[in-house]
DNA sequence: TGCAATTCTATTGTATACAATTTTATTGTC
DNA sequence: GACAATAAAATTGTATACAATAGAATTGCA
């Protein structure tokens, strides 16, 4: 049952576990984040501002391995829900700066629970999600 | 340092890494597709049909973890670029059978060293490679 | 200083994804 | 056989992704 096509199944692949795996728990994610209003690209994104209060769209983009096509409309729809402004540095007007509002700091209160009940929906010991995790980033950052 | 929005982290997430790596292995897969004028999500849906030859549309989002709103517009462009054929079957006419084409089953051959080709691109080795692809299984079914 | 090269964001165009709904066909039940 | 329930695709609408390009500001250097 060895052919030379054998590379060529879906089984064999470890791309595809990858790909369905992502979009899987992406999903998992869906009922969390609709109780917040969030997708799941706009939960990261408040994320990093969470973290970092105020950063550019080219800082946020390397953060999230997201480029200014996808950032830009989502920021501004982020905006648009009251939990950033989006403004020019004064420094350097290339720069657009984002900073969190008020509204979008205390938005973080509320996702606080979400990482624990997602936990729930993940049938993985903490060993497991180490390791899992630890691969992931090798095979990331390709080192 | 901890405080007990430490879970909201980037760094502490699962989900990320996943949802980073997933795209970077998609766009790794780029530069080789594009020789075969295939999508990544295109070239999935062929390995199955150099598999089966001949599948319906639920089956085959089965198979892809897909459904018909992202595979009704991919079948019509793999059909108009001559790699399968697209027909309702004679015994239920409410599923739609698509078959391989003789110039989509050629299309087996160029494909075939692209799994060789990523291989060289993930610097994980064997034993790694088969960790990863068992924890992804076991997430993506939740066994 | 002048200006070419670079940097950063926005825009355009194409291709997914997926929820929700619609359309058409088939099944199950009385 | 009538017809409600179910099933499979297609359609609609929204939200990413990302390559390629454009536009505006800044930098580097002759």
């Amino acid at each position: 049952m060895d052919s030379k096509y054998n590379a060529l199944k879906l089984e064999n692949q470890l791309c595809f576990p990858l790909y369905a795996c992502s979009k899987e728990v992406v999903k998992r994610y869906k009922p969390f984040l609709d109780k917040l209003d969030l997708t799941y690209t706009q939960y990261i994104t408040m994320m990093v501002l969470w973290e970092k209060n105020k950063i550019n769209v080219k800082e946020l983009g390397d953060c999230l391995y997201l480029d200014s096509g996808t950032l830009t409309p989502l920021l501004k729809k982020l905006e648009a829900k009251g939990y950033l402004k989006r403004e020019r540095s004064k420094n350097d007007e290339r720069n657009l700066i984002v900073t969190l509002t008020e509204k979008g700091s205390a938005l973080k209160d509320d996702a606080v629970d979400v990482p624990r009940q997602m936990g729930q929906c993940v049938n993985l010991n903490s060993e497991e999600i180490k390791t899992l995790y630890k691969l992931l980033y090798k095979l990331l950052n390709n080192e």
